[in-house]
DNA sequence: CCATAGAGAGCGAACGTTCGTTCGCATCTA
DNA sequence: TAGATGCGAACGAACGTTCGCTCTCTATGG
C-alpha cells in the first residue's frame, strides 16, 4: 500500500470519464442520465459529485482531455514528410479502431451541445482553432515543397479537408458496417488527385 | 369562408411542423420541450396533441417530408449534363440560403436521434438509401460519358462525395460565418480535379 | 499492541424541477 | 344541438442534484 496499488478500482475521476464517454457515445449527451453514468462507473451519485460539480463539467473535462491528444496528432502531422500520406494514415488508424479518439465518436454530439453551452463553446472553439492553424501550417509546407499544388487556395483546401474529415467520421458513426479503415488508401488516392500538381513530367498539357 | 380562407392561421399541422423545425434547429431535439413548440406554433398542448400523438411523431413527420424534397433534388441531379457542376450548384443554393433543406440544418441532430429511435431509424435509412442509389446512378452515367474518370472505384467516390456533403453541412452549422456559398465554385474545382480523367489529350500516360 | 478519534470516500433515499402527455371543459361552426 | 377544435391546469415519471449517514482507513495516545 505504498502508492502504486491500483489494479481493480483505480482513479475514480478516470472511471467517471470513461463511463461518461461510453454512455454519451451510446445514447448522446441529453440521452444519458447521471444515474446511468453512475451505474456504468459503479459509483453512487454522491460519490460522483465529489469529482465533478455537474453534468456539464463532465463533457468539458472530456473535451479538455481530447485537446492534448489532438495536439500530439497535429504535431505528428506537421513533421511528416508526406502531407496526404500522414492524413490517410491518421484516417486508417482512426477507422480501424487502432487509435481511439473520442471526438471521432462524439464529434456531432459535442458540436451540438457546444451551441447551447457557452463554457463548452469556448473550449470547443479553442480546440478547433488550434487544429485549424496546425493543419494550415502543414498544408503550406506541403505546398512549399511541391507536394500540393501551390496554385490552390489554402483556405478552400482547408475547408475541403476539414469537411472530408468530419464527413468521414459522421459516416463512420452512421453506418459502421462501411469498412472505412480499409478504404482509406483509395480515399487517400482521391485526395492526392485533388491536391497534387498537375502531371508536368512529360507534357505541358494546356487545355 | 368557403374553403380557401387561410391567411393568418392556416393548416395547424404545418404550423406545428414549422415551429418544431425552428425549435429543433435552435436547441436540438432533446433541448426543446413540447411547451416551446406549442409557444412557437401559438397553440396549446391540447391542440397540438390532436395532430401528433407524440414528440417522436413530429420528427418522423419532418424526415418524411424531407424525403420528397430530396427525391426531387436527386431527379434533377441525375438528369443534369454535368455531374460535378450540378453538385456544386446544389451546394451553392444550399449554403447561400436560396434553397431551404431541413436536413442541412438538422442533419446531425436527426442522425443522432435515429440511433436511438427505431421507427425514425427505419425512415432515415430509407431516405439515405434512396439518395445513395440516385447518386450512384448519376456517378456511373458521368463515368460512362467521360466526365468522371472511368478508372475510379465508384464506391470510394460515393463515400468521398457523401463525406464532403455531410462535412460541409456540419461546418456550415458550426461556423456560419464561413462564406461557404461563395466558396462553392472553388470547392467545385477541387472536386473536379479529383474526379476528372487525367489529361490524356496527347500522352498515353501509364504508371 | 490495542483502542480510539478524525477525516475522507462512498452511499442512496429524497428533493425540487421540468418534462411529455392527458383530460375535462369552453368555444366556435353548421 | 352535435361535432370538431382549442384550451391550459394538472399528472406521473424522470431528471440533475443534495445531504446526512455509514464505512474504512490512518495516526496517535496509552
Amino acid at each position: 500500500m505504498v502508492a502504486l496499488a491500483t489494479a481493480p478500482k483505480a482513479d475514480p475521476r478516470r472511471r467517471v470519464l470513461d463511463a461518461a464517454i461510453a454512455c454519451f457515445t451510446r445514447n448522446g449527451f441529453h440521452g444519458t442520465s447521471m444515474h446511468e453514468i453512475c451505474a456504468e462507473a459503479s459509483m453512487s451519485p454522491g460519490a460522483l459529485y465529489r469529482y465533478f460539480p455537474s453534468k456539464d463539467a463532465i463533457i468539458i473535462a472530456i473535451v479538455e482531455e481530447e485537446r492534448t491528444l489532438r495536439a500530439r496528432l497535429m504535431e505528428h502531422l506537421e513533421s511528416a514528410p508526406d502531407f496526404v500520406g500522414a492524413l490517410t494514415a491518421m484516417g486508417t488508424q482512426l477507422f480501424t479502431g487502432e487509435m481511439e479518439m473520442v471526438c471521432a465518436e462524439l464529434g456531432p454530439e459535442i458540436a451540438a451541445e457546444a451551441m447551447r453551452n457557452p463554457a463548452l463553446k469556448v473550449m470547443f472553439d479553442e480546440v478547433e482553432a488550434e487544429m485549424d492553424q496546425s493543419m494550415r501550417r502543414a498544408l503550406l509546407a506541403a505546398q512549399a515543397r511541391g507536394e500540393v499544388d501551390a496554385g490552390l487556395d489554402p483556405d478552400a483546401v482547408l475547408v475541403m479537408i476539414n469537411a472530408i474529415g468530419d464527413g468521414l467520421m459522421l459516416r463512420n458513426r452512421l453506418s459502421p458496417e462501411l469498412p472505412l479503415g480499409e478504404m482509406m488508401p483509395v480515399l487517400g488516392d482521391l485526395i492526392r488527385r485533388m491536391l497534387a500538381p498537375r502531371t508536368t513530367t512529360a507534357t505541358d498539357a494546356r487545355s
